[in-house]
DNA sequence: TAGGCCATCTGGTCCT
DNA sequence: AGGACCAGATGGCCTA
């Protein structure tokens, strides 16, 4: 939040700012301090003497205070800058709904770990312990964003008293949470924070894979894949693209930039016996993962390159 | 209305 | 000396 245009604050001194306060004057005033006694008349102490006060000297300390105010202002202005970017490469950006600070920092902190989970596993993830790791810590708001999101239900990953996440940690487990995609994963987009347990899907149509089952799903929006209201980018998407960034922001286009991206657009592309998804033709879950860093591109998903990570790699 | 979040000011400390 | 950085204080705005 800004607020108004700084203003001069109440000082205990009065100084005359455009006073024609003379070089000579402050000199002159140092002069006196020169004097071998305090106002007291004891002996002056050792260390740096004591400027008197004048009203050039009180009115050069306000001037540098102002100008040190305008560069903190800057100086955190930049660091919030700084915390946009981070807001738009971590999963589940929203210009109508930021991510405060603390939890910015927290979900990136989590989105890293997971990714280098995920990289480091050498395997297919585990979607449910992906969101977990991403979720844990956050507060229950962030906690529903994300699964807004990913359109799944909060309540199946949430975290118990300590804060730990309780990770079923099974597929069959998660499978019996979601028999039908529709049925529980609850949250249409754009009601992910706090509205998705009253939301009660109707309108499944879209093509949903996950763990070798096969659904059916539309969005209510009539098919704008993604779409939340207010989220220009969806980063995780359990819809029919599950994608943990899809919009990528103009300055990791030019430099390094991570991103994964799950897509079950039929056509782009289908996975290898060592891919990570393998779903009906209809549905095939295409899984990227970009890898791009100095300018190189890793590609995984999309051709038959073995990745050393257990990838495949493509533009390597 | 309380609590969370935020921007800003401010003074202290450290570094160049 | 001056700038960067930091943390505490303060007050405004928003939401449950």
């Amino acid at each position: 939040m800004l607020t108004l245009p700084y203003e001069e604050p109440d000082m205990t001194y009065e100084p005359r700012f455009g006073g024609d306060i003379s070089e000579r004057e402050d000199e002159e005033e140092e002069r006196e301090d020169d004097n071998q006694q305090d106002e007291n008349g004891l002996p002056r102490k050792r260390g740096p003497r004591r400027k008197k006060s004048t009203k050039g000297r009180q009115e050069r300390v306000k001037v540098r205070r102002h100008e040190a105010n305008a560069r903190e202002r800057s100086r955190m202005h930049g660091l919030n800058d700084a915390l946009e970017s981070l807001r738009k490469v971590v999963p589940c950006y929203s210009k109508t709904q930021k991510l405060s600070k603390i939890e910015t920092l927290r979900l990136a902190k989590n989105y890293i770990w997971a990714l280098s989970e995920t990289l480091s596993a050498g395997k297919k993830p585990d979607l449910l312990g992906f969101v977990q790791t991403l979720c844990k810590g956050l507060s229950q708001p962030t906690t529903n964003l994300v699964a807004g999101c990913l359109q799944l239900n909060a309540r199946s990953f949430l975290t118990d008293h300590n804060g730990e996440v309780t990770y079923p940690g099974s597929r069959a487990h998660y499978d019996n949470m979601y028999p039908y995609p529709g049925a529980d994963l609850g949250t249409p987009p754009g009601q992910g924070c706090s509205t998705q347990d009253s939301a009660k899907p109707s309108y499944h149509s879209r093509h949903y894979s996950y763990g070798g089952q096969y659904y059916d799903y539309t969005s209510p929006e009539g098919g704008r894949e993604g779409h939340l209201d207010g989220q220009i980018s969806p980063p995780l998407n359990f819809s029919g693209i599950f994608s943990l960034k899809h919009d990528e922001p103009e300055e990791y286009g030019k430099s390094g930039h991570y991103g994964m991206r799950y897509s079950s657009v039929p056509g782009q592309g289908s996975l290898s016996s060592a891919s990570m998804y393998r779903v009906s033709p209809e549905g095939r879950l295409h899984y990227d993962l970009h890898l791009r860093s100095a300018g190189q591109t890793y590609k995984a998903g999309t051709q038959s390159q073995e990745f050393d990570t257990g990838l495949i790699a493509n533009g390597v």
